[in-house]
DNA sequence: CTGAGATCTGTCGTAAATCGACATAATCCC
DNA sequence: GGGATTATGTCGATTTACGACAGATCTCAG
């Protein structure tokens, strides 16, 4: 004989639920208080659910803050559940399986030719998240994986979750995120990496707890991710921020983009190393190039600071336009100094005084991590519930 | 003896009168369905409302739709209130008092001599909100005004309402919204007037339903509003879209905002009477110019054609960060083909690609009623109750 | 060591609100 | 006029939430 339940207790025993897992471990009074209902309310809902084993009574020691009795704490059992993060870019892949709060429980990475194909490229960081998946422990199909974020370097449209640039050749009109769903089982939410890296500063990194921030993703290439008003934004078709092409130089060279004259294809860092190598004897890269700025290279530093630069202009005008609160310089570019600080120079030079004043420039805490954290944000952040009303 | 009310009755009610405040007139049972409630449950505090006189039973035909008894329509009782909208400019104060719907009772405007102190224009609008009550017969102190907006020509600090920019000369540090509180008695909102021309042109004009919309406002002077997934963006300081001091030449002339080079200073609606009053006998004006450019007046055109260029330019820039769906052309220079045109040919030159695919440039529905359209909005918006679990 | 104070939790009876079922009302269509 | 359809009113049963009281466990002061 099951009672029927009333809208209501599901409502509130929701509620409950929800603080829980939001700000566990926590105690009946303080949920009483947060959610408004009356303590004896909160007892009975709670007896409820620890009758039915969702929640546990966890007898973990309490802060000691006066007198009184103690609080007992609960917690929801069982496995917390897990997050998945995928990172794709131009040379690697990077997974990592991770708890509730985003903390790593494995973490992987592996190398790629630049230029695979998009498949292949799937195909590999599908049999990479099944690799930490049993490293973990974890089976997708008993333990409960919350949510899988993958991030790819280029425009997505936030719609249907297809690739609609070419800026990223042989991605373009791909649904990355569904090709990787079908190959692991499990829904993916995706999102372009630069976006990515700006949710995970903010979460977790150099712009905790501010709400307009531009996250600049520089290495091989160009981009950024904006978080306005405490939200991502990604423009109507998703390419919102994609500072590498928008055009710097009216007569430029053809980019992959299509177009010519891009920031990119004048300053990114690709185009730095085609510019320096012939003064070389080594084969150089982007990471050759930061070792060689951090060693003293004159050469070096001059034409990142011109990168610096060039960018910095580029971002002046989008702080003219936005008025943000920071701006976290990432990604591998981020250990120059020469290059965060032309990029200073120029925010100084190019924008208001009143844009200038509330503005700050900071190098990404997170590193080459910031990625595949932000993964595990938008993962977690699917699994948050919807408000109530929308049609 | 007054029974103690549960929350959740509360709750309940409050949610019935929201639906009957957005959506009136409704029948019981549309409510029913549209809260979750049972059919008895709204019933039952349909009856509490009917008695309390906060609601009442309209008789109106309802539309016929298939048999079945017709429902019997609930509204809420009394006047619906008023909203009333302050759009001050550089030479005029325009104020309507209006329904609910928006829809003005009476509408009134006063012409400025340009550069007015601040305190003396406040003043003229408080005398002129007090008219426009009187002729629409309302006094605030027994009918419900439920909210009072007002854009001024110039950037305001989005949490504290006090001008903070030097653009307006004499309102800098001033909080205008107080101001003119304290003079009427009543609550104001405050905006800057591009973004209400936005709001206004999103919630009745060109751009109904879309989400990513930049306004610009060209005048004599030039400023946009940019509403970003379906939100206002003010930026951290309130000076997000202010692209009429973007710099736009590297040497120019200083502008009034302190910076030098501004595209405002350069092609604003002042600089073009500048450039070409030696031309002519008359004293010109930018209404005037526009008369002229109407008449075919070659050299207007030309110039008016330039400086849609030149703003096209600038919001090339901005389409490129943002990637929105429409630009809406507003205020004066909205009546100039040349200009509109001259912006349509920037935008298509200076976006990539994709970025020019997905946008569309149109001239504002609303006109000079574009201000005093957006003051309404907020003035309404202010009056939606707060989500619940706010801390 | 003891008592006072403070905070947290469990239990019980009561009041009230919701729900579902049934009855009634008003219209359209055949 | 009868049947179908939709809307509303009413009433009793169930369940839920609430408030008060009591018990539990800690800190602090003397």
């Amino acid at each position: 004989m099951t009672t029927p339940e009333s809208r209501l207790r599901v409502a509130n025993r929701a509620q409950v639920l929800d603080l829980l897992g939001r700000s566990a471990p926590v105690s009946r009074a303080e949920l009483a208080q947060r959610t408004g209902l009356s303590r004896s309310t909160v007892s009975s809902i709670v007896q409820e659910l620890l009758a039915s084993e969702q929640i546990v009574e966890t007898t973990g020691d309490t802060l000691a803050r006066g007198g009184g009795r103690p609080p007992s704490l609960l917690t929801i059992s069982g496995s917390p559940g897990t997050l998945i993060g995928v990172d794709i870019g131009h040379r690697h892949v990077r997974v990592a399986v991770a708890d509730l709060a985003a903390k790593p429980l494995v973490e992987r990475e592996i190398r790629l030719d630049v230029d695979n194909s998009a498949v292949e490229t799937i195909d590999r960081a599908a049999a990479l998240v099944r690799e930490c998946l049993t490293e973990a422990g974890i089976d997708p199909r008993t333990d409960r994986v919350l949510g899988v974020g993958m991030g790819i370097p280029g425009p997505v449209d936030p719609h249907s979750g297809i690739v609609v640039s070419p800026i990223l050749g042989n991605w373009m009109d791909l649904a990355p995120g569904e090709e990787l769903a079908r190959r692991i089982g499990l829904p993916v939410q995706i999102e372009n990496d630069a976006n990515l890296g700006a949710l995970a500063e903010i979460e977790y990194g150099a712009a905790r707890d501010i709400d307009d921030v531009i996250y600049v993703k520089a290495s091989s290439g160009i981009g950024a991710g904006l978080v306005l008003a405490g939200k991502l934004y990604r423009g109507i078709t998703g390419i919102a921020g994609e500072i590498g092409h928008v055009r710097f130089e009216d007569n430029g060279p053809i980019c992959r983009c299509g177009n010519r004259g891009c920031l990119e294809k004048a300053f990114g860092g690709s185009r730095l190393v085609e510019l320096l190598q012939p003064a070389y004897d080594e084969t150089l890269s982007v990471e050759r190039l930061l070792e060689l700025a951090q060693e003293g290279d004159i050469r070096v530093n001059r034409i990142l600071d011109d990168a610096g630069r060039a960018v910095g202009r580029v971002l002046a005008d989008l702080c003219n336009h936005l008025n943000p609160a920071l701006i976290v310089v990432g990604d591998t570019m981020r250990h120059s100094e020469s290059f965060v600080l032309g990029i200073k120079d120029s925010i100084d030079r190019f924008t208001q005084p009143d844009t200038a004043a509330a503005l700050d420039v900071v190098p990404s805490e997170l590193g080459d991590k910031a990625g595949v954290m932000g993964a595990l944000v938008i993962a977690g952040s699917a699994t948050s519930a919807q408000p109530p009303g929308t049609i």
